[in-house]
DNA sequence: CTATTCAGGACTAATTTAGTCCGGTTTAAA
DNA sequence: TTTAAACCGGACTAAATTAGTCCTGAATAG
């Protein structure tokens, strides 16, 4: 159903309590509690995000994690990344020559393109936004006029 | 990886291949030797496109699929939903209670946001783009918007 | 020192996915 | 009317993936 793995949603739950106290250092036992997501899975993940550098962590007692940027810094696309890998809908569109139909498939190219603004439209969201309220002005297609409310902190030719 | 399965991609191909005789009646046999997907394989892919209403099929000898529409009436996300069902990133923004961190999870709303938002930019792909050339104008973005450049100092490894 | 906390990786169980097969029905044509 | 082509629906198996757990080691505060 082009599902997340529940481990990326769970990921999510994970960066958005982080992101309620930016600066805080919080351990994963504590995370699992307040998000009631298991230790040992909450830690998994916390290493994933560490190793994609989304956060910080600190060894030893009173150690923990905090977010490594500000949260209107990190975007969706890039939570999602850190702990299922790199966004591609299709096998080759990440990986070249791993599709027994490659030889005889056009589709290749187009996947390229679509799964470039997939990947696009989930690096248009902040964590920020997704600790904060509701996304509103979710501005995919040319509305009519530029939301001057607009938070648009990306840069579009990091992505792929 | 936010992929897609392997049996969507082969739909896909599958309908690439009767996009290109339009009018035209082809068995599954056929598709198969066509496209090098198993045969077995591409008559349950064409059950499933059918039962979708994406192809019409008649019986008997002689019979086949073909498009119930116009490729160019037909998009990516219509093909992705037969095969896979609903688009949903999450469980809980297709189905409600059946995820046991949801009562104290506040990202549902913003997912079907999202959700609502990576549909729309697969639909706004049709088929006969997919069969056609390669994609150009995929105006997913406004890019009259304000683009802050901010140049986020990231690990790269998070987006290759 | 010692308790705490993260790091890395191995391992297992459960779930999902891919792919096959079969008995039935419809239809064209000999 | 008989036969063979072709789809229909679903059951089934095997493979691959995912989720979740656990263990050993290393860093740090008090």
């Amino acid at each position: 159903m082009l599902r997340l793995s529940k481990l990326t949603d769970y990921g999510m739950v994970v960066m958005t309590a982080l992101a309620r106290a930016p600066q805080g250092l919080r351990n994963a036992a504590d995370l699992a509690d307040e998000t009631h997501i298991g230790a040992p899975t909450v830690s998994k993940l916390l290493k994933r995000l560490g190793r994609a550098g989304l956060v910080e962590s600190e060894r030893g007692a009173q150690g923990g994690y905090r977010l490594a940027r500000a949260p209107s810094k990190i975007d969706v696309a890039e939570v999602i990344a850190a702990i299922e890998g790199p966004i591609g809908l299709t096998e080759c569109s990440v990986h070249s020559g791993r599709c027994g139909i490659q030889s005889s498939c056009t589709l290749r190219s187009n996947w390229q393109v679509i799964n470039h603004a997939v990947r696009g439209a989930l690096a248009d969201i902040s964590l920020a936004q997704m600790a904060g309220g509701s996304i509103t002005n979710l501005q995919l297609r040319p509305k009519t006029g530029p939301q001057a409310s607009s938070k648009k902190t990306i840069n579009p030719k990091a992505y792929n």
